[in-house]
RNA sequence: GCCGCUAUGGUGUAAGUGGUUAACACGCCGCCCUCUCAAGGCGGAGAGUACGGGUUCGAGUCCCGUUAGCGGUACCA
């Protein structure tokens, strides 16, 4: 018996590592140090047919990448599978449990819902089960005899189970709703309900934080507990996220959206998207949503923890918006808020996975870069833009945007004014920001057009964009000789 | 079917123990800035708090019912 917090994610490794899941452990994790407590991770791989080591895989690399490394663990739960099966045996030693000969239901095709409703039409009667009281020696006896058995959980006949939650406050439940539940079936492997248990009194788990489909189980768990003598733990149940129409956010009916790693991969910030989600069923009551992890661990309470579930919503038909828009926005302002030294790194991560990177980007051209990025971040919402968006700002080698060209090149006359105006820069004695821009505004007076036709031309000229920084800064970033040099490649684009 | 949980604008959330025209953020629209797009500034539309009853001088806030969604109900996790 301890004070101290000591928290577990616990997730299973039979699909990757999904938002519901990372805000769990989260949650767990801001809970942990919110109190100077233990976070610890333990994969429930007891269904072996579906779990696989590739998941556990993505699993931990999710969570490291979103700075939520376990203090102890990982630790697997199929290796704690002989304390599951000694706890079990003595529950039924002290007649707490009992060995079930029922034959075990063979699994038909239908639907599982099917048969759970089916299966509790015809218990309505609810005689009790026949071996509940069958003396153990006998029970022994039958075993002996090789008959196999299962054992359950003898849950008593009358009163009802209480325990208060930390989110969603009292629970009850009669225990004349619970059945007794398996704890080992009748191959001996042990069932989830007890595994957990078990495992979480082992490890000394002082705050079970989980998500709410967990709730109404947790009375069999409570129950449990109890019958093994342990002390109860405190639970915090976390509402579910859910898709757009309130309906259960899935891996395999809504794909790589709800996957961590996808975040990961399209060049979002860790502390950003560990912003949004914490903000996903969760408020500190103020205004303030931009938060650091200091500030988010300051003031996490799981009584502030809403009791509704929240909805993820991101649509699906629009790639612009190819995740909830206040996920993008999030991490938009993450990236122009942060530290561009930290920035820098991230963005030459990028530039190398799309062989845009050049070493001299971190050596004498190093302020040139930081400049550059300075001035996109500004519009920018994903890592991956600079990749994408950023092309022409690092490689000479972009794609003209043909909307583009038909918007800013099209105007005949620019045949000879971009050349007429490679020329006025050429003559300039320093190519900054403000002496190009005199030389621009000059030369557009003297030919008599507006200066606007010249900025966008160039613009689309420099960049094959219609939109990005101010035309001087292009043109300062790229230098005279490749503003010079692409604005007479693109003559020939002009016209059509 | 049975048991349980939930219900504030399109989305995420606020609105200590019931008390003024329900607040903030994202998104959307408009204006300003301006060479475009962002960013920034300003403004706007959008909920009368799922619905119906109560209690009360007064309810988003308490009670009951209904509905809907979700969860559980399994020798799944």
């Amino acid at each position: 018996m301890t004070d101290k917090v000591r928290v577990r994610f616990a997730p299973s490794p039979t699909g990757y590592l999904h938002l519901g899941g990372a805000r769990t452990a989260l949650f767990n994790w801001l809970f942990a140090r919110k109190h100077g407590g233990t976070y610890i991770l333990r994969i429930e791989d007891t269904d072996q047919q579906r779990s696989s080591e590739e998941m556990v895989r993505g699993i931990l690399e999710g969570l490291h990448w979103m700075g939520l490394d376990a203090d102890e663990g990982p630790f697997f739960q199929s290796s704690f599978d002989r304390e599951h099966r000694a706890a079990a045996r003595r529950l039924v030693e002290e007649g707490k449990a009992y060995y079930d000969f029922t034959p075990k239901q063979e699994t038909d095709d239908r639907d599982v819902q099917e048969r759970i409703v089916d299966r509790a039409r015809a218990q309505a009667g609810k005689e009790k089960n026949p071996y509940r009281d069958l003396p153990l020696e006998e029970a022994l006896q039958r075993i002996e005899a090789g008959h196999q058995a299962a054992i359950r959980l003898k849950v008593p006949e009358e009163g009802v189970s209480r325990f208060e939650d930390m989110v969603f406050g009292l629970q009850e439940r009669d225990y004349c709703d619970i059945e007794d539940l398996v704890l080992i079936r009748s191959d001996g492997s042990p069932l989830y309900n007890l595994s957990v248990v078990v495992d979480d009194i082992n490890m000394n788990i002082s705050h079970v934080i989980r998500g709410q489909d967990h709730l109404t189980n947790t009375h069999k768990q409570v129950l449990i507990y109890k019958a093994l003598g342990a002390e109860v733990p405190k639970f915090g149940h976390l509402p579910l996220i859910m898709a757009p129409g309130r309906e259960k956010l899935s891996k395999r009916k809504h794909g790589e959206v709800v996957s961590v790693t996808t975040y990961r991969d399209r060049g979002f910030l860790p502390d950003a998207l560990v912003n949004f989600l914490a903000l996903l069923g969760w408020s500190p009551g103020a205004d303030q949503e931009i938060m650091s992890r200091e500030e988010l661990i300051e003031k996490f309470s799981l009584e502030a923890v809403n009791k509704s579930s929240a909805i993820f919503n991101y649509h699906e038909s629009d790639p612009q918006n190819w995740t909830d828009p206040k996920a993008l926005w999030f991490n938009a302002e993450y990236l122009r808020q942060m530290p561009i030294e930290e920035l820098e790194p991230l963005v030459a991560e990028q530039l190398k996975q799309s062989g845009l990177w050049r070493d001299e980007y971190a050596g004498e051209r190093r302020n040139w870069f930081r400049e550059t990025i300075a001035l996109l971040r500004m519009r920018y919402r994903t890592l991956t833009d600079f990749a994408t968006l950023g092309q022409p700002y690092f490689s000479d080698e972009f794609e003209y945007d043909p909307s583009a060209l038909k918007k800013n090149l099209k105007d005949a006359r620019l045949k000879e004014l971009i050349p007429g105006l490679a020329r006025r820069l050429e003559d300039l004695e320093d190519f900054t920001h403000d002496a190009t821009e005199a030389a621009l505004r000059a030369f557009s007076e003297e030919q008599g057009v507006k200066a606007g036709l010249l900025i966008n031309g160039a613009r689309t000229a420099l960049t094959g964009h219609a939109v990005g920084p101010g035309i001087f800064d292009i043109m300062v970033m790229l230098g005279r000789e490749r503003t010079l040099e692409r604005l007479n490649r693109a003559t020939d684009l002009i016209g059509q």
